[in-house]
DNA sequence: GACAGAAATGACAGCGCTGTCAATTGGCGC
DNA sequence: GCGCCAATTGACAGCGCTGTCATTTCTGTC
């Protein structure tokens, strides 16, 4: 019926141990062996058991993708990184689960124990808040499982992959400045993200490279959502003398604002510059097409696998990649309505 | 080191078999027996290994979410059926692999194959277009694995999910037809989806029941993506006598005619009425806000889920659920710029 | 050409569970 | 109180692989 392990090594003429050797790639088997080894397996289109594997060995060939979908609005955020994930996961013959995690709830501790000790989890990718949640980084060491993380705050000893978003942003906000713009908003994500501080951080940047004052009435807070969004704006439409441009911290705020801007009857950019962050596909869909910063999650996600697949086969200890962001930009930003000294 | 079934039983004082029954849910076992192996796996804090029931046993536990990540543009769709699935299998203590296949390539049988081969799966759940494919659910009948499909074309004899899809266009452009237009487009879907024809036959049949003359040049091919809905709109726009409104078959292709109607410089809903479909986030995050239906994505992938599950522990045949759809009037609909007789 | 030591291979048990089939127990009629 | 059948339980092998350790086959050396 199935081919197995040990019909394949009575093909070979050798025995069941030297073919497990050859699947898992040890070191110690000739080279011919290995040749005839690898023609039978071929030849046969034998598919080695997980669950036997499983069984047997330490290794389990399974990979869990962690998330949060609590504060993880932005959904194809996380299906493009699930994406990219996959694919790595799959070139290595790894399998991947996906695990939403509830960071607010408190039983995420026990769905990640129940998750290595029933399936023996060999590795983790982990996406933004998780990555930075000492309980769950805490216990994942205990458990001793090596994991990847997306972004995560803390750079050195992390594994994984990053971008400099402080610089983009700053990049962002200087394009603003040199539009004209002086009066410029940032609207703020969920606190607990790492992006939400390193945006901010970049706009604050921006400001004092440019010799702009920091003002704290121009700074409010959102959660990353549309909704929170057009509210923040709205926050901002209310002051005496509102912003030219407006910095959302990701491209759903952004949208947010540029909502509330037609609500209030306002044009963009004619009276008002918005520019958000991603380069989420509803970017390019708005009227106008937002200016924003390009982040590649599908290729973070093929990244931050990568790294734990070398983890994984014990060569070398893993980096923390940089990816290159770009400046995306497109109609929603322009100079501001009345040309200021 | 860990808890196994031997230990259950010793500390139960019954036979490793006895309290496999139990897990199992087998049938013969006596209440009061039931109960103190089921008071000792608490406590004892039991997890039964996957890979060693996978192994022995003839059920791995395991369903595959299958869905094509060609032809499906929007990501919240399958993130939010991904979601529904999830929360499903958990609580069955199944586990759940996502498999991206890719229709158009060949090699999609020899991964289905892999998959059925390598992890035993024990269903599948599919979304559109792979409901309809006749190779794929050839060779899953031939592999024996149950699976259960949402939104699938042919009725009779599928299990799982859907909407009255026709019924739900119907009503939408009946909306239409009420508020007084009598030039409505649509635009189409890719041509395998049941949901391009589902949503064209609706758009038929109110044209039909309202006495309205169906006109092939007001019925334009699209993609479902945003891109396409902006190069259908204005080849829309390049008619003569070009349409009141337009009923794009997704919120995608929606947001793209009012893309593309604002690069037009006609306003919505004043110059031009548009609706949509599926009623994604996007909808409420447009200017102005999308008239369109929703479709329980979410919830969906829970009940196809909940059937497959049905079939899986035995239980019944498994039924093709509906559920209902709902009409989201918004603003980006109204009366046609001029009343027409 | 014999020998040490490395390289390559194999024998065997067992991972944690379930399928099969046999054994035990309990209930009921007479 | 005995026999019979159904309900309940248990013994045991084995799923397909890998870890451990023993064994064989090469190298090169003196």
């Amino acid at each position: 019926m199935r081919v197995r392990l040990e019909d394949v090594a009575r093909a070979t003429g050798v025995s069941p141990k030297t073919v497990s050797r050859v699947l898992n790639e040890e070191p110690s088997v000739k080279e011919s062996t290995r040749q005839r080894v690898l023609a039978a397996m071929e030849s046969m289109n034998y598919r080695p058991s997980p669950a036997a594997r499983g069984l047997a060995g330490s290794r389990s060939f399974l990979v869990a993708m962690l998330y949060d979908n609590n504060d993880n609005p932005a959904s194809t955020y996380l299906a493009e990184i699930q994406d990219g994930v996959l694919d790595v996961c799959d070139a290595n013959r790894y399998s991947m689960m996906v695990c939403p995690l509830r960071l607010r709830g408190k039983d995420f501790i026990r769905r990640l124990d129940a998750l290595v000790a029933e399936h023996h989890i060999d590795g983790v990718i982990m996406t933004p808040p998780l990555t930075d949640d000492a309980p769950l980084l805490h216990r994942l060491k205990e458990h001793g499982v090596p994991h990847a993380s997306i972004s995560p705050q803390r750079r050195e000893g992390s594994i994984g992959v990053c971008m400099d978003e402080p610089q983009a942003a700053k990049a962002l906000v200087q394009h603003l400045i040199e539009l004209g713009h002086r009066r410029i908003a940032h609207i703020v994500g969920i606190a607990n993200h790492g992006a939400s501080r390193w945006r901010l951080q970049g706009y604050k940047e921006a400001l004092t490279a440019a010799g702009l004052p920091y003002d704290p009435d121009y700074v409010v807070q959102g959660e990353f959502t549309f909704g929170s969004g057009v509210m923040a704006a709205r926050e901002l439409f209310a002051l005496p003398q509102f912003p030219t441009a407006i910095f959302a911290a990701n491209d759903d705020m952004a949208a947010g604002v540029m909502w509330a801007a037609y609500e209030r009857g306002l044009k963009v950019p004619r009276d008002l510059s918005v520019c958000g962050f991603d380069d989420t596909p509803m970017a390019t869909q708005l009227w106008p097409p937002l200016t924003t910063v390009r982040q590649p999650s599908r290729e973070m996600g093929k990244l931050a696998a990568l790294q734990l697949m070398e983890l994984l086969r014990g060569r070398g200890t893993g980096l923390l990649v940089q990816v290159p962001y770009s400046l995306q930009l497109r109609e929603s930003t322009a100079a501001p309505p009345q040309a200021q000294g």
